[in-house]
DNA sequence: CCTGTCTGCCC
DNA sequence: ATTCTGC
DNA sequence: GCAGAATGGGCAGACAGG
């Protein structure tokens, strides 16, 4: 039997790269995958989207610091002799990413060496992109899950169902067109941890509930983290969205779920710090990531668990069931401390009502929920929408950085500044927001205010200033001022504004001390 | 042993 | 995570 | 409406280097 050349891939993606048409990518890309013998089907198909190393299989622990080196030398050394198969290049990335302890990085960078001592200067490139996100052929996981459709003549909802089940585009591809028995490993069951489904952002209430039919189901949005949590009989394992196993680091989530009368399910949660009221997500972040004295930071850090939704009872999978009757279930078999709250509306002001509530006890904001929707694994869809309160400021730019891909020619990162005693001090970045048209303005307008050239960013007169978007201010350990924007956004350039008008950083710091108070402190 | 940097993964 | 753009 | 691209802050742990 052939074995897949390195070299079919990267010149499969280079056409996948030539043409902007979707349809063109996933004919091309279904062509190929035709062609791939069984047993290389999964490690190809992941090559294809750049991802070196099954999802579940950790990762190779060498980036971007290590890789400049590695890129030079072997670019001098390069043979152009085309003989890397897929499966040699998948090999000696699974030994890369097993290698830990004493000199690890330069470990991992000679067996790296070793394989691409052996490749074209195309393939050097294509791999060393993998490793850093930069491949860019407008081809990804969801076109790929199309393509493998396409070659089996199946439908793309039917492969993308066994994606979120199976999580690996390499198991997909290996279930759907390597044949056999490999199909039946596509079902869903405890203690295989799924993709969730996803909630579609939007601006406000109204907004939301001009795509779900009333009556629907709103419910407290909690900022913690994702969690889905699998019993089967005494056994409760809690992965996060990523598939992560984070049992470990939450004990007392696990005592909790022990009150949850089953002998199988998967349920649908998140867990957030909680004291007599919400913490900030720092404070979860830190729990789940604690491998080290995990019961003392218990004790430090108390966390609660909100369940949501059920994929999976008692042997049954119930995610084709529609809402109202998952909620249904999750009511009979959790108690009620565990539910997050959640309310039916029949109007417009009902939801207007319980946001004002959620955020008025320190929540993020709400979901609104169709009735009538069953469960989709890995996908976004109109059924849920989120709805989160957002602050806006003015902030001036004092530095901007070039952008990448096909943002190259344009300055298109931008360094936030609040004014303080002396001057501005920085309080985070953005490149969101911008429209083609603005970045374009924006770069001309900045490019007139450079003080220093540094290179890939470059130092400006505070000048220009952005009205700016964010849901909440953290506590910074990288910025003077002690404070960072979290999911800072550009709302409008504000060319009628100068520097004098921008938010102070006094103003802020009020900010952030309102958003740790509890409601009963910000009434006094 | 101490500190700084990198990585992966939460959002 | 959020946002914009092209299909 | 979907998919992809571009890139944010901050957490612990692993490793590098003195």
């Amino acid at each position: 039997m052939r074995s897949v050349m390195l070299s079919e891939v990267v010149s499969v993606l280079s056409r996948i790269r030539a043409t902007a048409s979707k349809n063109e990518k996933i004919f091309i890309a279904a062509d190929f995958l035709a062609s791939v013998p069984r047993d290389q089907l999964a490690d190809t198909a992941r090559l294809m989207i750049g991802q070196l190393l099954p999802s579940d299989f950790g990762s190779p622990g060498i980036g971007f610091a290590d890789l400049k080196a590695v890129r030079d030398i072997t670019l001098q050394k390069s043979l152009f002799s085309e003989r890397l198969t897929v499966a040699r290049v998948a090999e000696a990335f699974k030994t890369i990413s097993s290698i830990s302890g004493r000199k690890a990085r330069q470990r991992k960078a000679s067996v790296l060496r070793g394989l691409l001592i052996d490749a074209t200067r195309e393939e050097i490139e294509f791999l060393l992109g993998c490793m850093t996100g930069d491949v860019r052929a407008g081809f990804s996981e969801g076109l790929l899950i199309e393509a493998i459709a396409k070659a089996s003549g199946r439908e793309a909802s039917a492969v993308r169902e066994m994606f979120g089940i199976l999580t690996d585009v390499g198991r997909v591809a290996d279930a759907v067109l390597g044949g056999g028995d490999k199909g039946r490993a596509a079902v869903l069951e405890p203690m295989r941890p799924v993709k969730l489904m996803l909630a579609e952002p939007s601006m406000n209430i109204r907004q939301a509930l001009a795509s779900v039919s009333l009556p629907a189901a709103v419910e407290y949005k909690l900022d913690g983290i994702r969690v889905q949590i699998h019993i089967s009989r005494d056994q409760i394992r809690i992965f996060s969205r990523r598939q992560t196993d984070v049992t470990d680091a939450l004990p007392e989530i696990v005592e909790a779920v022990r009150a949850v009368s089953v002998s199988s399910a998967i349920l649908d949660g998140e867990v957030i710090a909680f004291t007599d009221k919400p913490l900030p997500f720092q404070e979860v972040m830190r729990r789940v990531t604690r491998e080290k004295d995990v019961m003392g930071e218990a004790e430090r850090t108390p966390v609660r668990l909100f369940l949501f939704d059920v994929l999976y009872l008692d042997g049954e999978p119930l995610i084709d069931l529609a809402y109202e009757e998952r909620i249904e279930r999750l009511k009979r078999i959790a108690p009620a401390e565990l539910l997050v709250p959640r309310k039916i509306i029949a109007s417009e002001a009902d939801a207007e009502r319980f946001l004002e509530k959620s955020l008025s006890e320190g929540h993020e904001g709400v979901l609104i929920k169709s009735l009538k929707g069953i469960y989709q694994l890995d996908r976004r869809s109109a059924d849920w929408i989120k709805v989160k309160e957002h602050i806006t400021i003015d902030a001036v730019v004092i530095g901007a950085e070039w952008g990448h891909g096909r943002r190259s020619n344009w300055l298109s990162n931008y360094h936030l500044g609040v004014k303080s005693r002396d001057g501005f001090v920085m309080v985070g970045k953005t490149f969101k927001g911008v429209s083609d048209a603005e970045l374009k303005r924006l770069t001309d307008l900045l490019l007139m205010e450079v003080e220093e050239d540094h290179g890939s960013w470059v130092k400006v007169r505070p000048n220009i200033v952005l009205e700016i978007a964010f849901n909440e201010i953290q506590r910074s350990p990288k910025y003077p001022s002690g404070m960072a924007l979290r999911f800072a956004r550009v709302v409008r350039i504000r060319e009628d504004k100068s520097a004098d008008d921008v938010t102070t950083e006094e103003e802020l710091r009020r900010i952030m001390q309102q958003q740790f108070l509890s409601k009963a402190e910000r009434m006094k």
